[in-house]
DNA sequence: CGACACATGTAACACGTTACATGATTTG
DNA sequence: CAAATCATGTAACGTGTTACATGTGTCG
């Protein structure tokens, strides 16, 4: 749903061609989220089919041109008026992976939580490497009013957005561990013997000597 | 993707007929993705075809039972020990949005930064009651060895994981707002004078005036 | 000319959501 | 018995991904 919105945004700056679109909305998000070209020609299909844009003649080059259209303009606007609802967020698969991992026999998920901090902490690296060049790139390019100043903010929006998120999933993660730990202690004390568990002593070496590279 | 792990982690449990992993499933994520039923028995019919479970007999009150294979059980395992890829992140609404916005014409980027923020103020609130909930569900289940308490707590996990996100949201909205302060007064100062930036002036008023409720 | 890159599509597939159809069981 | 509830499925649709087919320029 958000293609179908950004599409719409980067052709109301003008008439576009498909693979035009591709590359300014790679700009934007500076590649994150890498935009398969067939997409932008479905999409386009479906705008159309909408009524949200329309086929506009072609391009000097001979590309076939795409305009927003008035429903399409109004589309738009109301999306940016409309906050993203976060009251029904995504399904995320890491909040998934540990709900499924607590108490799960043959599961340790202490080492799910650790080879998942240092994935995160890998990416939150590349990030920062990444915010320094974007830094940069603005720096260099304000100034000037040109698409690219834009994008090059854009981007680093974009880019500081995931640092955030990865940032608090890192502490999350460390909050997890150690509810964790808190949580098995009374756990044990109410309910089992706190070494005497051989079930868990059983399920948990191997698990543990599983994990590392892959 | 993660339904269809999330479902072999309830069946490692043992055989489960369909609507029992349904709720299940809920039970754990605390009704944060509520999970359509049809979806557990097309995803069942998958798994099927992949070799991951095989129908399992009927349950006492005649429902169809599925199990885990030991290549389900691979499957299952691995995808515990393979971290979430943190480095090419699920497209996220939100930060398209915002780098959709920044330097378009006709949108009030910090009306949209504002409007969202007052939405994530409002999920904040219903997460942390939530969670004063939360914890005394857990706090009353401690101590038995019960799948309750389980589940209880990966509901906690869960929704710590929401609120830890949310309140990165909203720092990084905060964030974006000052930093595009920053940089419209450098970029102004550079390019255009101060206040005789008449585009600006005239695609900014009229946005704001069309912002707002809805 | 041949290789390469660019651009436009289309087909096949996976996943997810909603809605509908159908039995079986329980309950007023 | 009628209504409500639970459970199992299926159909239609939207979105997104990958891969393939095709044309059209450009450049060595």
């Amino acid at each position: 749903m958000s293609i179908r919105h950004g599409l719409l945004a980067l052709l109301e700056q003008g008439p576009r061609y498909g693979s035009q679109l591709r590359t300014e909305f790679e700009s934007r998000t500076g590649a994150t989220w890498p935009l398969n070209v067939g997409q932008v020609y479905t999409t386009l299909s479906r705008l159309e089919r909408d009524g949200m844009v329309v086929p506009d003649g072609d391009d000097d080059a001979g590309h076939p041109l795409y305009a927003i259209t008035d429903a399409g303009r109004e589309e738009l606007h109301e999306w940016f008026e409309r906050p993203v609802d976060r009251t029904s967020p995504p399904r995320d698969e890491l909040a998934i992976k540990l709900a499924m991992a607590v108490g799960a026999a043959g599961v340790d998920i202490r080492a799910v939580i650790q080879s998942q901090r240092s994935a995160t902490l890998k990416a939150m690296q590349d990030y920062t490497r990444l915010k320094a060049q974007a830094l940069i790139a603005v720096e260099a390019s304000s100034g000037q009013e040109s698409e690219r100043g834009r994008d090059d903010v854009a981007w680093l929006l974009v880019l500081e957005q995931l640092i955030f998120q990865t940032e608090a999933e890192a502490r999350w993660l460390d909050h997890c561990e150690s509810r964790l730990v808190r949580l098995s202690a009374t756990a044990v004390r109410g309910a089992t013997p706190p070494q005497a568990d051989t079930t868990k002593a059983a399920s948990e070496k191997p698990a543990r000597a599983r994990l590392g590279r892959r």
